[in-house]
DNA sequence: AATGGTTGTGCAATCGATTTCAGGAGTTTC
DNA sequence: GAAACTCCTGAAATCGATTGCACAACCATT
């Protein structure tokens, strides 16, 4: 067979440069620690032979994959998938390879992630759920296994993590602000999931904001959702049958925002005519939805590359650090049509 | 330093089940292979010692990297999110790692993938984008790379590669006759990137079921777009400025007939009420928009989880294929709002 | 001319699992 | 009772790159 060709290793390179293997490898990874002459020999045979490294010798010796797992709840969501994006690229601009993981609800999470871990495939971890019992997490990331891990988007709090989040409490008071500027008094809100770190931040911020203002939320005007949209179509249902009812609604995400306003359109309210609603991430529908939403705009691909910056960084540093990184970001409220003053006739 | 622990081996589980690491791998690949007895003190062995395999060992000496690549034009985008979600699911389920890479246009992408592939970090090669330069692909799937490939969403015709896809033209076929149904017959199209093979068989489909049925499209009603929300809403400017306008309109995706819609509104035109709008993908959103769209359901989950079967399937099939392996899936119209009969006043 | 330092290269060990081959023990067949 | 089999196990080679150590060649210093 003309076929049995193997692929090139090293050692093919090294014989037709006149070379030991020795070299070569020094000649791709520290070139200046070779020759101007052999240098330019190795590459030739480089093209020649149409070498290319094989990775798993290399993880093998090095004890280091080049890779990255990145582990999020729901890959399917705009929110993820965006931060995903600019993860990969700044991962791929260093060389580091992306794994990704799809986190179904608990799904033998822990055990999973560690075998990934723990089996030289990724050098470390970044992961985007806050879910995951910090316990098990401090366990992997402790010695003996001592696996490199930044939290990013869903902070989980006091077990010092590297993270890097939005400060979601701050944020929720600015949007609330942004409602009772509007001269709305009476606001309700649906949540994200409430085992969800982020979800309860912005609940509480807003409910904070509301009490220093001396509007006290009662509790019917909270809803129970997901982020997802058909949380936000069942909450319509409820808030039609309120005897007495909010005139503006923040909502946890954009997606339980227009699950919201779809159903409340099946019973004739009009947004912002008759309510107002904000919500959070700016996803690329919202500026193109029916009213274009009034939304605070996460900083997802900042948010996507310093995560990946920093856990690259600790792959690549020499020295440990001292105490846990720590990066907290700005979101920006952006203003449309989905909010604006109470009707008057309202009450 | 007690943390001097090293990660344990499998020479260590050996030592520990007094056998040898070579029984110990039995053990572990084919547990039939080895007596009750030993096999149970290795697992108990492997229990105690806390082992878990080195992949970079395994793929260094197996060739094989279990592991497979993904490649595709825009992670953030839902329509290739939701595949790569089946994918991920159904790889993870067969014990497959899943390695992405998001293909900014062109960026010297041949040359990534190639590397990729040839580096032994995966065993093959799931591609969800149809605009890569079918020489380059052929060359690294023949020998001697002979890396395995399969195509899905996006076809790459004449070229014999594996490819699972949806049948664009005929299902374009039916959203035309859809709107023929409701008793349209001025119908305009917004397009899709026009190197994009999907793009041009929804076009081609559309515009031979109009010729057939004696309603040949003018040229001015196909507007250019790229599958965004903002070419929709460009496309919407062209539109109002027509002297004579379609009564209905085929977007080639929901994105492009979102960013449309939100743009008509703007101009004070409505839909269902002033034009009909049908479009494909059926993302979460459809069934929330104002109004909810008539959309093509493209069977993403399914496509994902059958191109992530055959891949593997390939990786791990005895015997070479004869011919290449095909699959084509069929869409489903959703009816909803955004589609009524023309009105009778418009003309 | 002897000493010390720098540079460039090769040898050989190493990373941790898999797999071929061989052989011992036990069982069946004629 | 020998031959042929099966079953289980271990020794050792192997995958392909990296890297510590050794050393030769060359230069600079005294």
């Amino acid at each position: 067979m003309i076929q049995s060709r193997k692929t090139p290793t090293i050692q093919d390179v090294a014989r037709f440069a006149n070379v030991s293997a020795a070299t070569v490898s020094r000649a791709l990874s520290r070139p200046d620690r070779v020759s101007e002459g052999t240098r330019a020999r190795i590459a030739e045979a480089i093209h020649v032979t149409g070498y290319t490294l094989n990775q798993a010798a290399r993880s093998l010796r090095q004890r280091s994959a080049h890779t990255i797992l990145v582990a999020l709840p729901d890959i399917r969501n705009q929110f993820f998938s965006s931060i995903l994006d600019a993860i990969e690229r700044e991962a791929t601009g260093r060389g580091y390879g992306v794994l990704v993981a799809n986190l179904y609800f608990g799904h033998e999470t822990a055990r999973r992630l560690q075998d990934y871990m723990l089996s030289n495939r990724a050098d470390g971890l970044l992961l985007l759920d806050g879910s995951l019992n910090p316990e098990t997490l401090k366990a992997i990331t402790l010695p003996p296994y001592s696996v490199p891990l930044v939290v990013a988007c869903e902070e989980i709090p006091d077990h010092g993590f590297h993270t890097v989040v939005t400060d979601n409490a701050q944020a929720a008071e600015r949007v609330t602000r942004h409602l009772l500027d509007l001269g709305h008094t009476r606001i309700g809100h649906i949540m994200g999931p409430e085992t969800n770190v982020v979800a309860r931040d912005r609940l509480a911020g807003f409910q904070r904001t509301m009490q220093q203002e001396g509007h006290p939320v009662p509790a019917e005007w909270v809803f129970r959702g997901n982020f997802e949209m058909a949380s936000g179509f069942a909450a319509a249902a409820r808030f039609v049958s309120l005897t007495e009812r909010p005139t503006a609604m923040f909502a946890a995400n954009d997606e339980s925002a227009i699950g919201f306003l779809s159903g409340l359109r099946q019973h004739g309210i009009e947004c912002p005519r008759d309510i107002s609603v904000v919500s959070f991430d700016d996803l690329s529908v919202a500026a193109h939805y029916t009213p274009p939403l009034t939304t605070m705009r996460q900083p997802r691909e900042t948010l996507g590359r310093l995560a990946a910056e920093m856990l690259i960084d600790i792959l690549e540093g020499t020295e440990p650090q001292r105490g846990p990184l720590r990066i907290v970001l700005n979101s920006e409220l952006i203003v449309r049509e989905s909010t604006g003053h109470p009707a008057p006739q309202s009450h």
